[in-house]
RNA sequence: AACGCAGGCUGCCUUAUCGCACCGGCCCCGGCCGGUGAGGAAAGUCCGGGCAACGCAGAGCAUCCUACUUCCUAACAGGAAGGGGCCUGUGGCGAAAGCUGCAGGCUACAGCCAGUGCCACAGAAAACAAACCGCCCUGCCUGCAGGGUAAGGGUGAAAAGGCGGGGUAAGAGCCCACCGGUCCUUUAGUGAUAAAGGGCGCAUGGUAAACCUUAGGAGUUGAAAGACCAAAUAGGUUCUGCUUUUCCGGUUUUGGCCGGAAAGAGAGUUGCUCGCUCAAUUCUGCCCAGGCAGAGAGUAGAAUGGGUAGGUCGAUAGAGCCCGCCAGUGAUGGCGGGCCCAGAUAAAUGAUAAGGAACUGGCAUAUGCCAGUUGACAGAACCCGGCUUACAGGCCUGCGUUUAUU
RNA sequence: GCACCCGUAGUUCAACUGGAUAGAAUGCCAGAUUCCGGUUCUGGUGGUUGCAGGUUCGAACCCUGCCGGGUGCA
């Protein structure tokens, strides 16, 4: 498995942004506050917002957020992202393949922790989602 | 040399691997190759534009903004140069007050002799005036009355030009010299203004970041503007207010028809007024010859309810950047040459490693070795010109203080 | 991204559109009342008027720049 991130494995869709913090199910796992969503291959297809060729949408669509109030600076929002981001990039061959899922990543810490610490809770946060999908 | 303050410049570099965004090319159509990829403030959103929409965005009033002069600029509340005022340091003259040269800094700096308002407390009095103490004159009942007086005391942030001399009963620009003020003239300057001369004894303190006056300027809304494509749906329903008019001409459908003119609820234009633009003005019934009622239409307000949550353009070559020459005191402008430099949209710059460079500390002092750090403020969102604010370290300039040397 | 509003004791509000010790309620502290607590009464405490400059003789109020909080807009 390659150690990818491309567009189509982000989500950015309004409409089902709204529909994982209405309807989705969630844990916290610091510093972590973790939201997801199982879909159908149709809605997630839908999600992606690709051309029509694409056939076969992505297993994990993944959004990384952070608060605002948290973190008043556009720098620091940018690095806590650009950290989750690169962390799950390294780590995502955890979550397992077969069903179709939505994942927010929501920061919750009131601080900027290295990136190693958010590499590492990043991974155990990744292993407790596959043992709720068994 | 060290420290402090103010201003300006700079804001680590190179390479590799993995990854992200855009552009170009290739082709087996989703992969490969190549290129590019945050700032001086991208920030605050405080000014000024471009651009776009508002049915044509015209006049007056209101409202808001600006305010020494000249210039620069697309424009500005910005910048440059200059003038006036204030402050600091230092030198000269002088007994002092003060005057003046040089250097630096600050300056929202039009008008309170157009008008109005305000100036607490204190004080006699806070502004066309006015007599508390004091001073002087007169009268007599010898401590009171009448009068003169703004030099002195006291109050206050501020007391009716200052200071000296004359003068006087005591005083007072009452008179005079000097200084200040104001008006006029001349000269110099594009001008603010300056200098000189003359008139006026000068009856008119402060406040316009008080109302206001004068001069100049501003239409409003902002890329969630706006244009197009796709999808969806219902320019839905209910209630309330207002309007739905008049005249002229023609006519063998005469309670009708045709043509013309005015009016017209209301809407738009910036808050108001005018002006301008748009604008329903229809049908049926009854009474019987111009009225009533109903429906419809227009318009304003309120309530209630539904759909979408995608894409393309706007949108990245511009008042653009770099170099040189010329003009100008300068901001800046002109000419020539070269360059293409982010364009995302739940929102791209990250992670790791190596080398160099810089700084700090230690050993040691041509300089080498070892260790550590690479830090501050901070992330484009339509684009420019400014302003303001934030900023580790390094460099430069100016000023001040201390120490050392000459 | 754009437009706009508000900052006064710990809290909720005043302070005559510039005038002197910035008030009131509540809270807190102490005392009185009570066997104790509450209620009630008395006294006290608490403020860099968000911050920094400026205008003025004088600023919570006027002006400028920052800081913080909040609201609306397809």
């Amino acid at each position: 498995m390659q150690h990818t991130l491309p567009k189509s494995e982000r989500l950015n869709s309004k409409k089902y942004i709204q529909a994982l913090f209405r309807k989705g199910a969630g844990f916290t796992h610091f510093p972590f506050k973790i939201i997801y969503l199982s879909l159908s291959r149709e809605e997630a297809l839908e999600a992606m917002n690709a051309p029509a060729s694409v056939q076969e949408p992505p297993a994990v669509q993944v959004l990384f957020s952070c608060s605002k109030r948290n973190f008043k600076k556009a720098v620091d929002r940018n690095k806590v992202k650009r950290r989750m981001r690169e962390a799950y990039r390294q780590h995502k061959q955890l979550v397992p393949a077969g069903s179709y899922f939505l994942i927010a990543y929501i920061y919750i810490a009131p601080e900027i922790f290295p990136y190693h610490f958010i590499e590492e809770k990043l991974k155990s946060s990744l292993k407790r989602l596959g043992d709720i999908r068994k």
